[in-house]
RNA sequence: CGGGGCGUAGCGCAGUUUGGCUAGCGCACCUGCCUUGGGAGCAGGGGGUCGGAGGUUCAAAUCCUCUCGCCCCGACCA
């Protein structure tokens, strides 16, 4: 492609409103443009990067078995209803009636019609397994779009599903695409740990992640670096250091001290030394959950425990304890008493039940007996629960998941197979999703310097960029046209600054689009027979004969991957 | 949905507190000259009615009311 004829509206300066530095660059160099809060348009560099990116998702999922076929993105109401998602989800599904006054929705996701798809076409055990896979546009009426094309509500998705008829064809199709996703990012160039994860409302009892580290991602991973436990903090297990206090039992004078910053400031105790009585009510009624002071209740823990449940406000603290919220504690009466294994060992300061009374000294286990489970939010400073090393949290991007679906899908809508015996059993399930401008997004987090985009060479959007310096000069363009027509002619993607700018415009544009090779070809040069070859990501410069440059330039390229 | 911030030319901003002439600056854009190894220079020029509506006032970008939009933090995230 020539410069001066494809669109590529670079700007100085970023628009105010980016704050990710994937997004700002985005919109400097030029690849995309907002509509609208979470609406992206994707301009010709930046849907090139996504073309490249969903060749590499075609060419690995075909190399699983996976057949691409293309769904409708407007769906009917009646197929959500059958699963119970038309219910469960809330505001974030785009809902909509048709002209005979029939509910419809727009796709958040494609379980649903895959599914129904499946149940009218799979009969038999021989139809399976099957794996189909969309690049396909979904829509999430998100709460709050964010970070660019890092959160939208409209964007294109790589989703497939497997059908399988046991659970060990689940796990294979599952193993599958794990391994085809990991060959995906690291095609792509990207720095990505597969994580456990929360398979939350799709249902099933496995899930993973891939998550690309990156201080704009969403999600915090707990990670152990000696053996390599890694999960996402939703559902990290990990263990807090053993507490070794050993108060004696007393009743303490606190008055007016609530909170466990101000009651440990107060008798001069760590936060660790507390528990942290929370009264909670739940569908069965209130119970009373336990953590340690420096802690935070893991809400999707606790939920797994008891259901819904929401914080007892203080007026239920105080008819349903006995005392005022800032002084209730684990002893002295009849409700369930869930705990966090933290609390199993040392002796603490509780609420003593009794208005401006703490009590130290407090043994769980001893002086009153609570259910033990991790309710606790993962932390810095605590132990891997593989192997008891250190553990670290960084933030992340999630570029991929992969989830074991079971029956849920095939169960609700009747999605069934004949095995060999002639029984009916429902197809065993598995979805797996991947964001292709995510993984965009990420690839520019993770590959950035002062002066722009260093785009991964798998995903850049062109091979190689042409930089004549002087386009008035005719020697300069001639030697310009011959190398970009035999790049051409070799099926390498190559860009041609043929503007008529000054050299320090093309060099500073060309360093913020990113393409990971620079052919500088400048008058200086030319008096001496030679061009240059610039390696963006490192800035080395080396300058090459022109009789040798084709073959020096097809060397470089060729090994890019 | 709760909290905070911001809407003035394509982009970045000043002006708003304390109403007052034709609303300003840098970049970008157009024309000409000149220049060509890191966002050149000179000269000339085009473009906004200040997010929108209503109100106060002799007078509103500026004050008041309502409203729309965007960003950030949180909740949420199938």
């Amino acid at each position: 492609m020539r410069f001066s004829k494809m669109f590529i509206p670079t700007l100085r300066e970023a628009p105010s409103e980016a704050e990710a530095i994937s997004h700002k660059l985005m919109l400097r160099a030029g690849f995309v443009r907002q509509l609208a809060a979470g609406l992206y348009i994707f301009l010709p560099l930046g849907w090139r990067v996504l073309n490249r990116i969903n060749r590499i998702l075609k060419d690995e999922m075909e190399a699983i078995g996976a057949q691409e076929i293309s769904m409708p993105i407007l769906h009917p109401a009646d197929i959500w209803q059958k699963t119970g998602r038309w219910f469960e989800i809330k505001e974030e599904m785009f809902r909509l009636k048709d002209r005979t006054d029939r509910d419809m929705c727009l796709g958040m996701t494609h379980e649903e019609i895959m599914t129904w798809l499946a149940s009218r076409e799979i009969r038999s055990y021989r139809d399976l397994p099957q794996i189909w896979y969309q690049i396909q546009t979904k829509l999430r009426d998100e709460a709050r779009p964010k970070s660019g094309v890092l959160r939208t509500r409209e964007f294109i998705m790589k989703d497939s599903y497997s059908f399988d008829i046991s659970d060990e064809g689940l796990d294979h199709s599952y193993k599958l695409h794990a391994d085809a996703y990991h060959r995906i990012f690291t095609r792509c160039g990207i720095d990505f740990y597969q994580v456990e994860s929360d398979p939350g409302m799709m249902g099933g009892a496995t899930a993973h992640e891939f998550m690309a580290p990156s201080p704009a991602g969403e999600d915090d991973i707990v990670q152990c670096g000696s053996c390599g436990y890694t999960a996402n903090v939703e559902v990290a297990r990990t263990v807090a250091p053993a507490m070794d206090t050993n108060w004696d039992y007393e009743e303490v004078y606190t008055p007016n001290k609530r909170t466990v910053k101000e009651v440990s400031e107060f008798i001069n105790a760590e936060p660790s030394c507390f528990i942290k009585s929370l009264l909670l009510i739940a569908d069965e009624g209130p119970l009373l959950a336990l953590i340690r002071g420096d802690q935070e209740l893991h809400e999707k823990k606790m939920s797994k425990l008891i259901g819904k449940f929401r914080a007892a406000s203080k007026e239920e603290v105080k008819s349903i304890i006995g005392a005022e919220a800032g002084f209730i504690g684990p002893i002295g009466h009849t409700i369930r008493i869930l705990s966090d294994y933290s609390l199993q060992s040392g002796s603490y300061v509780a609420g003593a039940n009794k208005e401006d009374y703490h009590i130290k000294g407090v043994r769980p286990g001893t002086h009153f007996i609570p259910e033990w489970h991790d309710l606790h939010v993962a932390a810095n400073g605590e132990h891997c629960p593989e192997c008891g090393s250190a553990i670290t949290i960084f933030k992340a991007i999630e570029i991929g998941n992969i989830f074991k679906l079971g029956t849920k899908y095939s169960s609700s809508l009747n999605a069934v197979f004949l095995d060999k015996n002639g029984e009916e059993r429902p197809i065993i399930m598995g979805s797996y999703g991947i964001g292709p401008a995510r993984i965009a997004a990420a690839a520019i987090e993770q590959n950035n310097d002062k002066d722009g985009i260093i785009w991964p060479p798998s995903i850049a959007p062109f091979d190689i960029e042409i930089i004549p310096l002087n386009v008035n000069d005719d020697k300069t363009k001639t030697i310009a046209e011959a190398l970009y027509k035999f790049l051409t002619n070799k099926r390498i993607e190559a860009l041609l600054d043929d503007r008529d700018e000054r050299p320090g415009v093309k060099f500073k544009d060309a360093d913020l689009i990113g393409i990971p090779i620079q052919i500088i070809i400048g008058e200086k040069g030319l008096k001496d027979n030679q061009i240059e070859i610039k390696v963006r990501r490192t800035r080395e410069s080396r300058k090459v004969q022109l009789e040798n440059a084709e073959s020096e330039i097809l060397g470089i390229v060729c090994d890019k991957e």
